[in-house]
DNA sequence: TCACTACTGAACACTGTGTTCGGAATGATT
DNA sequence: AATCATTCCGAACACAGTGTTCAGTAGTGA
């Protein structure tokens, strides 16, 4: 059983905790990050850490909602009208490969390689709720579907991120667009199907 | 730089290391299990360990292959004529799921929970080499599909992947045909245009 | 100036890792 | 049976990292 830190007390410093923990997994990864090198990074005793936080995974997921939210920038699409050829998109992965690029170590660390388990399952999480809500939006009233819309919202969001795994482990082979249209390729006709078919 | 073991002692023993560490997997997860731990179960000396393995993950490696193996049944279907409805289903997931049902304490040490990151990938890894075979036996020849057929089949991997996690995590709330069914409609219609518009 | 709260950092106990080495057990060869 | 090489044993050790404790210091506000 972890001891529990209820209210956790307000911190006074320069550098916050998390930011030389973000710094660090950039730099060396999670796993080779010491509670030492996070508080020598943020000039804090460790005495104080430990008061603030359990371990440096409570640390980590203090700031995880924060990170997913930045990391994970809008999936679905306005209308997808732009998009012509028939082919509604209802969502899109580009904007999420494009924002990696931007923070690619950052990424790299937290999906790549080894990459950090607890935290790819909470974006799962993350993109999996988001993705049900615009399945949701988009089932006929009434209908059910073959297949229940979370079990379908979390095999999106899985594949979501095996391809940004794959995307980044193989250093970024093809654009966000073709990584995008290659995702609706191989998706999008399960999901219409599945939507569309529904009774 | 890890030391490399070269030539591996032939370990002369009653009880394997491996098979102690699998016992131990399923007992208490990999994270909490030590070399302490593992010896003493295999009834083996300390130095003896060291002098056969680097460390506890250089042993699940050299085992890793061989628990792939059985845990992964045929993925590939005869010729699908059992199937009939006009779908031809080129992979299943159930021989893959009702064997877990078996091995379940095993597979939810494995793929359940926290579960083993390193040994996942490497599921993946051989799971979507299986799968590009079948896929490049069902690619008409000459032709060149919209989505490169390694990615396809990691992409593939990592569904099958996916839906064996959350079927575990969620303790299994359809039965194997079931799951198969839905994984036929999730991802076959999008295998099937690729395959078939290719050119 | 007093009281309060938060931070400091050295010291400590503890867990687990990986190495070393003298000696014991095993087994093959002659 | 004697010899010899190989393998195993296990205690001892050095080391890294964790999380706790505690007496002392610094900042803040009334």
């Amino acid at each position: 059983m972890k001891p529990e830190i209820e209210d956790r007390r307000v911190l006074r410093t320069r550098l916050s905790l998390q930011d030389a923990l973000v710094e660090l997994m950039a730099e060396q990864g999670y796993e080779n990050t010491t509670v030492q090198n996070i508080i020598d990074r943020a000039n804090i005793g460790r005495s104080t850490f430990y008061a603030h936080y359990r371990d440096k995974e409570d640390l980590l997921l203090s700031r995880m909602d924060e990170i997913i939210h930045s990391l994970t920038p809008g999936l679905e699409r306005e209308e997808g009208v732009e998009y012509g050829m028939g082919v509604d998109r209802i969502m899109s992965i580009e904007p999420l490969l494009r924002h990696a690029t931007e923070e690619y170590r950052l990424h790299k660390a937290i999906v790549g390689g080894r990459g950090i388990d607890v935290m790819v399952r909470r974006i799962i999480n993350h993109l999996s709720r988001h993705i049900q809500e615009i399945l949701e939006a988009r089932l006929p009233a009434g209908r059910t579907p073959s297949v229940p819309l979370d079990l379908l919202a979390h095999h999106l969001a899985g594949v979501v991120m095996t391809l940004l795994r794959w995307w980044v482990d193989n250093k970024k082979p093809y654009s966000p667009e073709q990584m995008d249209d290659m995702f609706q390729d191989m998706v999008m006709p399960g999901v219409n199907a599945i939507l569309n078919r529904a009774n």
